[in-house]
DNA sequence: ACAAAAGTGTTCATGCTACACCCATGC
DNA sequence: GCATGGGTGTAGCATGAACACTTTTGT
């Protein structure tokens, strides 16, 4: 009787992923519509339960594959959703996770067949249980990681423009920046390379394309830094 | 077959405490001797299992609860340890928070009986499991923390000194502080109130006592503030 | 008188903010 | 030649950092 704990209670154990993307429209969303009960047909956070073999970040990569068909994606653990009533099937805490993907790579069919969509975070409807609580929870929660750690590069395609990376951070800070401020402290971070490269698309006189140098902040040891925007 | 999720896997959750206390020596941990199998006898954080009718905060709260005699502590949600093998005997998931407390004012009797004891932070003997690793992430918590939440007052006693104040926050921030910088910047923020009363224990002169104004503090609408020291 | 801690302001350097004009190109 | 977005620098201001001496009082 000594090497268990059979007189403890076990509970349910899910993760909800909150997948943010971004394009020229800002800050999305990613959500589903619930296919099973209860709640079927609403609207949801992609989950999915625990399994005895797996941890909770091993979770909500699979949960994450499962419905973008990506991987390798920045994920961070959010909070543990706990109230005793949050689901009215069965006693179930909820681990949320929060990802970052460049909106470009996912695997459209996939989301088709999941009928999902994306939704500008200024425009979300109504989520199943406690789900619009997560995801407000997730939006500070990027809103600070932005200025410790260069979060908003997993957001844009591998090369982006100044333009780009400027509206990314308004979108996620909520707040217009300054375009001369916003890129000297970006330059003065010094992680970027700039490509001999021209975007044409955006103007005539086109804009050179940039990528975020991970050696070169790596090599700095910077594990974390603190932008100021 | 629809209103339930039986199919899934349900696993043990429990909770662990990180209580960080502060005296004259510097900023200390409580923890205790484990009392039951595996890993009896061995310094362990505070823990226990969720039961299926509390929340997390719930459970959280009655374990500091039955350690220190304690409520109405400020407590906060760390984090989910969810290693496959992290407890060898069962599944454990564990949710991680950490708690401040008056150290004057936990009942030493109740620490007597579990064999607890306080230990410096930088004396922090091997704990079971990933304890350790939970404390460093609580340390590092309380530190991003201090900058944006008048949080060190719950650590100490209701009427305190400045100087208690400056070396609370050295012992948080592990660095030392100008006195005269640091007094102004806890003046700017306006939300301590100065006591007509000395404390004569510290020194022949006798240093005033303060007092944190926590509806002067709320009544500005701060739900966080900067406090870069 | 002296020891021990309390209390108190100023200067300097840095970083942040605000702000406007020329450039290159396609049409 | 003009319309469109791209790209660039500076001056004023606020904040943070560094720094030393006087006060009080018990012994």
């Amino acid at each position: 009787m000594l090497n268990n704990y059979n007189t403890e209670d076990k509970v349910l154990l899910s993760v909800d992923c909150i997948i943010f993307g971004f394009d020229n429209e800002g800050l999305k969303i990613l959500l589903i519509k619930r296919d099973f009960e209860p709640e079927k047909g609403k609207w949801s956070l992609m989950g999915g339960f625990l399994k005895k073999s797996e941890s909770l970040n091993g979770a909500a990569i699979r949960v994450l594959n499962r419905y973008t068909g990506l991987q390798d994606i920045y994920m961070e653990q959010l909070y543990a959703y706990s109230e005793v009533d949050r689901d009215p099937v069965d006693r179930t805490i909820s681990v949320a996770f929060y990802a970052l993907i460049n909106i470009e790579n996912h695997n459209t069919a996939l989301i088709q067949d999941h009928e999902a969509e994306w939704f500008s975070i200024s425009k979300m409807p109504k989520l199943i249980f406690d789900h619009n609580e997560m995801v407000a929870h997730a939006i500070r929660r990027l809103r600070y990681r932005t200025s410790t750690k260069p979060v908003g590069f997993e957001l844009l395609p591998e090369k982006f423009t100044m333009r780009q990376l400027l509206e990314l951070y308004e979108a996620i800070l909520d707040k217009e920046l300054d375009k001369r401020n916003f890129i000297s402290k970006i330059n003065s971070l010094d992680i970027l390379v700039k490509l001999n490269e021209k975007d044409m698309l955006s103007s005539r006189k086109g804009s050179y394309l940039y990528m975020f140098d991970k050696e070169k902040y790596d090599a700095k040891l910077l594990n974390h830094f603190v932008l100021n925007l």
